[in-house]
DNA sequence: GCGACAG
DNA sequence: ATCTTGTCGC
């Protein structure tokens, strides 16, 4: 499996991926939460493009116990656009995942699923390539829209797109700003959410995106140090 | 035409 | 993603 590497390509791989239904995934007791995530060089403006270094790091948890955790120092794969983060991340978080060992039994990303142009985000698109149980976890929607919930921890309202409930609100910390799940390949939303509040640990983002968050923030500072 | 737009 | 001050809270 590649890599799309041209907004065309990546449409048309998105148009296959978006007829494609995998099997729910059915949790077990106990299982591995990993989460992936990239950091650019400080002062980056607009889309940027494949000259932008990357710091981007996997981790594994079990409970709160980080039991893998790999780093991939590199460049983006390509410049951001809004509906083809993919051709910015892809390859990326396709690798640095790879490299995880044990592998997690689901994943968490800083991406979309549904909540797409062609409802194909790149949560869904890496599941698939990675054959693991995705959710989505960002800061806002990216074409979905829906009031905020209240203003209590476990809060949910819905983001629609048309008639359709593609994603959520979850409300994680009274006081702060809610996240948008999203469920990604072989999840669906109230599993999404459960596996969301289930790696809060107390703080407002999930724990396996803030320790992947920290190794990559950790070795980009060192190298101007 | 104008604004909005996952990271 | 990154740029941003102060501020409230554990």
């Amino acid at each position: 499996m590649t890599w799309p590497t041209e907004p065309a390509e990546l449409i048309a791989r998105q148009q296959e991926l978006v007829r494609t239904q995998p099997e729910l995934w059915a949790p077990p007791e106990r299982f591995l939460i990993g989460g992936v995530w990239t950091c650019f060089p400080r002062g980056l403006v607009g889309p940027g493009s494949a000259t932008d270094r990357a710091w981007t790091s996997a981790v594994v948890l079990d409970g709160r116990q980080v039991v893998a955790m790999e780093l991939v120092t590199d460049h983006a794969s390509g410049p951001y656009l809004p509906g083809l983060l993919a051709l910015r991340l892809g390859p990326l978080w396709n690798d640095v995942v790879r490299r995880l060992h044990p592998r997690p039994d689901v994943l968490l990303v800083d991406a979309t699923g549904r909540d797409h142009p062609r409802q194909a985000g790149l949560a869904l698109q890496l599941g698939a390539v990675l054959d693991l149980p995705t959710v989505g976890v960002t800061h806002r929607p990216l074409t979905a829209s829906g009031d905020w919930p209240a203003d209590e921890r476990g809060g949910t309202s819905p983001l629609t797109i048309g008639t359709d409930q593609v994603a959520t609100w979850l409300r994680t910390r009274k006081g702060t700003r809610p996240l948008v799940v999203h469920p990604g390949w072989r999840t669906d939303l109230p599993m999404a959410i459960r596996i969301v509040s289930a790696s809060l640990a107390g703080h407002r983002t999930p724990e396996p995106l803030r320790e992947a968050r920290r190794l990559s923030r950790r070795a980009r500072e060192s190298e101007n140090l």
